[in-house]
RNA sequence: GCCGGCGUAGCUCAGCGGUAGAGCAACCGCCUCGUAAGCGGUAGGUCGCCGGUUCAAAUCCGGCCGCCGGCUCCA
């Protein structure tokens, strides 16, 4: 057989060889440095053959790919590690069963079914094996199996296996990875041996995890582990994590005193403590003031509706499981509303409307309450309760791109506005094959290339998700990930052709007809919890100076200053600045750690000299160097700040 | 909802069979100080809740509640 290096040079090998075969022909330091290679775009190992005339590039421990292959090997090597480690307590080997092992950012996990459940507190003396089989520097092997003897050697023994296999195309090889007697289905690429991986790993935790991510399937444990070349990225990462840790917006919320969720009130109920309350308010005014200047109108809708309004609008009984159950009366039920578009429908449908008012803009802070399931709630980012910056837009078709675009930019221009440029935008549409989704195909396809089109009109990069619809249309979420790495979903706008026709509200045209509307919902921050919830976590809670609950702290030297940091205090509130004196009998550094540790933007230190001259002592959180101005000076420049709503 | 872990003062944590401790915070007093912790004192807990084992339970066992990590879900 041949195949062609990089270079365009063509090899002549033996049938079935592999890239070690590739280097051993090459020569030279490569039978020694190669780890892998790149087979036709396709990572591969030293151990896989190669097909006929494809293009093989060798790869060394310092490409990149590298860290791939340890990591899946590790997988493997963790797995066996489970079974030494059963053994030792007198488990037969195949009473360790074994699901999927697959490498993922930063390191790889396995899906292991246990004769007993794997604590925390096992990790360490897996860990330990583990190091063990690397120094014993195992070999690989591979080979390939018929379908039929692959599923026969795991039948009555790992029907985990037995499955998997099943689930693989009848195209594909079956192939196994061996080590020392222990096999595995995989379709790899490995390192060739044990001793090729860096010893820089550690296990982190282990979870539950459905079989194949289905519920209603056997739960199995599965164990993480994080893997590095070398041990200053192992270190680095684990400080990183470390960091990120403190971070944590359900931290800072306690310790800011920011808000607080009470069992007693209830699960994922929030309590927005006087200062988070602040930074609520302020962001919810930064966005009644963008929607104004984009002609929205605001409404006020009540926190529950008649069942009958969700029976109309088709949210009831479709997501019964996720709401609260409904109030019964007499002869009436109440729901506590899940969302806001139905209320808004309704306040479209009080008047005949006319073509020369669309778009109607109907823009509400709208409560709405989620029974969502225990184990999810997490903090500000998923709760029972919450607040959406919700809005309805009523337009035509033709509008609706147009109309579309403008919500993207004002989103882009929010999250501009708080600094955050680590977001993905995400388009999902509907998926073909399911028949959970309401409204005829045709609306379906022309909204799916409307949101398209809108979004890269606007220059957005986007990635498409099929299935990820609305059960009524299409939308584009804008996602981003927390201290921790997790994915939240924030902002939203979604089109909406299944909403008007359920209510039947019709505009009329200018051709004297009735014409069907179409809605865009949207929500730039999605949830003001959320949003909230993330925000923390992108300021490591140093709000800027607009943000912030107190802006200002003034730290009166002695108590003779009281009465001059009393006036100061005094000017900043005029200009509308939230400022407040530390009268405490501390002395001023404690004053100012105090302060500091509350991350609040300026501190003001006032002593006899500056009352003297009228001056302040500025101790700005974004400079580095202390300064002495005038206090008018120092008012204006902060309520400039806070005006224009700078990040500092 | 599921799997695993955790739950001791407002916070961070020690104690892990012989009936509860530290630091910080709070409160009181002294100190009046120039940019990240001045000193002394006081008060504060049915050890998440319920039940069991034991002469004796914060400590061991079971159930429940809550929280944490993940999975599933997410209009």
């Amino acid at each position: 057989m041949k195949v062609r290096l990089p270079d365009g040079k063509e090899l002549e090998l033996e049938a079935g060889a592999t890239a070690r075969e590739v280097a051993e022909a090459l020569g030279g330091r490569w039978p020694k440095q190669a780890v892998g290679a790149i087979v036709d775009g396709e990572l591969y190992d030293l151990l896989k053959p190669l097909p006929e005339g494809a293009v093989v590039q060798l790869i060394t421990k310092k490409d990149p790919e590298y860290q791939h292959l340890f990591r899946h090997t590790l997988a493997h090597v963790l797995a066996q590690a489970v079974r030494e480690f059963f053994a030792k307590k007198g488990y037969p080997p195949e009473s360790v069963k074994l699901g999927v092992g697959p490498v993922i950012e930063h390191g790889f996990y396995y899906d292991i079914d246990a004769p007993e459940p794997i604590s925390d507190a096992d990790l360490p003396e897996i860990e330990k094996i583990m190091h063990d089989i690397l120094k014993r520097d195992l070999e690989l092997r591979r080979y390939e199996l018929p379908r039929e003897e692959a599923i026969r050697r795991y039948q009555g023994v790992d029907p985990y296996k037995v499955e998997l296999i099943q689930d693989i195309p009848e195209n594909e090889p079956i192939s196994f990875y061996e080590q020392e007697g222990f096999t595995d289905l995989c379709r790899g690429p490995h390192v060739p041996k044990t001793g090729m991986i860096p010893p820089h790993f550690k296990l982190t935790h282990v979870a539950g995890a459905y079989f194949k991510g289905d519920a209603s399937r056997p739960q199995m444990q599965r164990v993480y582990g994080v893997a590095f070349r070398s041990k200053e990225e192992l270190k680095d990462y684990l400080w990183r994590l470390e960091e990120a840790k403190k971070r944590d917006h359900r931290k800072l919320g306690r310790e800011l005193e920011l808000f607080l969720i009470d069992p007693m009130v209830g699960k994922g109920l929030v309590l927005w403590l006087p200062k988070g309350n602040i930074v609520r308010e302020e962001l919810m005014r930064f966005m009644r003031e963008e929607q104004q200047k984009r002609g929205y109108q605001l409404v006020t809708t009540p926190h529950i509706g008649s069942l009958e309004l969700y029976k109309t609008s088709g949210h009831y009984p479709y997501y019964a499981e996720s709401q609260f159950p409904p109030m019964e009366l007499e002869d009436e039920a109440y729901l506590l509303k899940p969302m806001n578009c139905p209320h808004h429908v309704r306040i479209y449908a009080f008047k005949k409307r006319s073509y020369r008012e669309l778009p109607l803009r109907l823009a509400e802070f709208g409560t709405v309450y989620r029974y969502e399931q225990s184990g999810e709630l997490h903090g500000l980012t998923r709760v029972r309760g919450f607040t959406q910056d919700d809005a309805h837009i009523f337009c035509t078709p033709e509008q609706v791109k147009d109309e579309f675009k403008k919500v993207i930019e004002l989103t882009l221009y929010v999250f501009d506005t708080l600094g955050l440029k680590d977001f993905r935008a995400r388009i999902g549409t509907r998926d073909p094959n399911s028949d959970k989704y309401v409204g005829d195909d045709a609306h379906w396809a022309l909204a799916e290339r409307q949101i398209q089109e809108a979004a890269s009109e606007m220059g957005l990069e986007y990635t498409l998700e099929e299935g990820d619809a609305a059960f009524y249309g299409p939308k584009l979420d804008f996602v981003v990930n927390d201290a921790l790495g997790r994915e939240w979903q924030l902002g939203t706008i979604q089109v909406d052709y299944n909403l008007p026709e359920r209510f039947d509200i019709t505009y009329t045209g200018p051709d004297g007809e009735p014409h069907r509307p179409v809605m865009i919902h949207r929500a730039p921050f999605g949830s003001i919890e959320r949003f909230m919830g993330i925000l923390i976590e992108h300021f490591a809670g140093e709000f800027p100076l607009w943000l912030a609950p107190v802006q200002v702290a003034i730290v009166p030297i002695t108590d003779r200053h009281h009465a001059y940091a009393e006036e100061v205090k005094k000017a900043l509130s005029a200009a509308g600045l939230r400022a407040e004196v530390d009268q405490r009998p501390e002395r001023m550094q404690a004053k100012i750690r105090d302060w500091e540790k509350q991350k609040v933007p300026v501190i003001l230190v006032v002593g006899d000299r500056e009352a003297e001259e009228g001056t302040v002592a500025v101790r700005d959180r974004r400079k580095k160097e202390r300064y002495t101005a005038p206090l008018a000076e120092v008012v204006q420049d902060l309520a400039r700040r806070v005006r224009e709503r700078r990040l500092e």
